[in-house]
DNA sequence: AACTATTTATAAGA
DNA sequence: TTCTTATAAATAGTT
C-alpha cells in the first residue's frame, strides 16, 4: 500500500528499512489496539528492532498478566521443557534440581489441564477427575460472587439514581406549588 | 477500510464482533509477519479471543525466545529489580529466570485447581471455568476408554476360561466313557 | 466463504 | 524527521 507494491523480503537499503520499520511498527501496534478494543480480545504485541531496542503494546497495561496466561496456554501445545534441559551439559546441580521441578509442574499441569492422560493409570485418572471437579465447582463459586457482586453494584447504582430522581421531583413539585402562590 | 468508517469501541453485536475478530486477527498476524521480514525484526504477538482462546505470532517459531528476551528488558528498565539484586546477590541470570517460571508455573497451578481466585478478574475466571471444563470432559473420555477396556479385557479371560472348560469336560466325558468300556 | 466499495496504511518523493 | 500523495492493502457491509 504505497507508491509501488512491495516484495516480502528483508528490505536491503538501510534507511528505508529504518523508515519503513517506524512506519510499520507504529501501523501494527494501533492495529493491536484496535482489534482488542473493537472485539474485546487481550493482545500483547512485542516487536525488537534489528538493533534491539524494543517497543510493545498490550491490554490492560499488564504485559505480565498476559504472558503468565500465555505460559499456561503454551503448554499444552507442547515442546518448551527441552530448551532448559537440552541446552547445557555445564547445568550445575541446582540447575538440574530446578529444570527437574520445572518440568514436573508442567506435567502436571498437562494432566490438570486434561492432556497426556495416557501416562495415568486409572486410579489416577480416578483422582484427577475429583480433583478438576473440585477446581470447577470452586471456580464456578468465584464466578457467581463476581457476578452477584456487580449485580449488587448495578443495584445500588440505580438506587441512589432514583433517589437523586426523587429529590429532583420534589424540588420540581415544591417550586411548583411556589409558583401556585 | 471498509463500506463504512468504523469507531473505535466496542462492536455490540456478536456475530460481526467475531467476524471482524478473525478477519483483523489474521490482519494483526500477517503485519507482524512482514515488519519482521521486511525490517529484521523480531516480533511476538499474543491475542486471546473474548472467550480465551489463544492465537499468536512469533519470529523464529520460538516465542519463549522473545518473551525470554522481553522478561531480560523489562527486568532492567523498570521497578521489581531491586528484589532480586537484594535477595542474592549470588544468583545468575539464569537462575532468576528458572525460579520465576517456577513461581508463575505454581500460580497457574493453584488457579487450574480452583485456588487463589481471588488474584484473577472476572474474565478471567471465565476462560478459566470453559478450560477446566475441558479438562474434565477429556478426563472422563479417558476414564471411559479405560473402563470400557478392562470390560473388554474381562470379558475376554471369562470367555477363554469357558473355553477351557469345555475342553475339560470334553476331556472328563471321553475319560468317562473309556472308564465304562 | 466471496465480493466490492471504501477506508486505511504506507512507499516513494519532497 | 515530517508532510504529501499516489497507490496498494485491509476490511465493513453485503450476498
Amino acid at each position: 500500500m504505497g507508491r509501488g507494491k512491495v516484495q516480502l523480503r528483508r528490505i536491503e537499503n538501510n534507511v528505508s528499512r529504518q523508515v519503513t520499520f517506524s512506519k510499520r511498527r507504529s501501523g501494527l501496534l494501533k492495529k493491536a489496539h484496535e482489534i482488542a478494543v473493537l472485539c474485546d480480545a487481550d493482545v500483547a504485541v512485542i516487536v525488537f528492532s534489528a538493533k534491539g531496542r524494543l517497543y510493545e503494546y498490550s491490554t490492560h497495561t499488564s504485559m505480565d498478566r498476559i504472558l503468565e496466561r500465555y505460559e499456561r496456554f503454551s503448554l499444552s501445545e507442547g515442546n518448551s521443557v527441552e530448551e532448559f534441559t537440552e541446552l547445557e551439559g555445564s547445568m550445575n546441580y541446582d540447575h538440574i534440581k530446578l529444570s527437574s521441578r520445572i518440568e514436573a509442574l508442567q506435567k502436571s499441569q498437562r494432566n490438570l489441564m486434561g492432556e497426556q492422560l495416557d501416562s495415568l493409570t486409572a486410579r489416577e485418572v480416578q483422582q484427577l477427575e475429583q480433583q478438576i471437579g473440585n477446581a470447577l465447582r470452586n471456580i464456578r463459586l468465584r464466578k457467581n460472587h463476581l457476578l452477584t457482586n456487580s449485580i449488587v453494584e448495578l443495584q445500588n447504582k440505580e438506587r441512589s439514581l432514583m433517589e437523586q430522581n426523587i429529590i429532583l421531583e420534589n424540588v420540581n413539585s415544591i417550586s411548583f406549588r411556589e409558583s401556585l402562590l
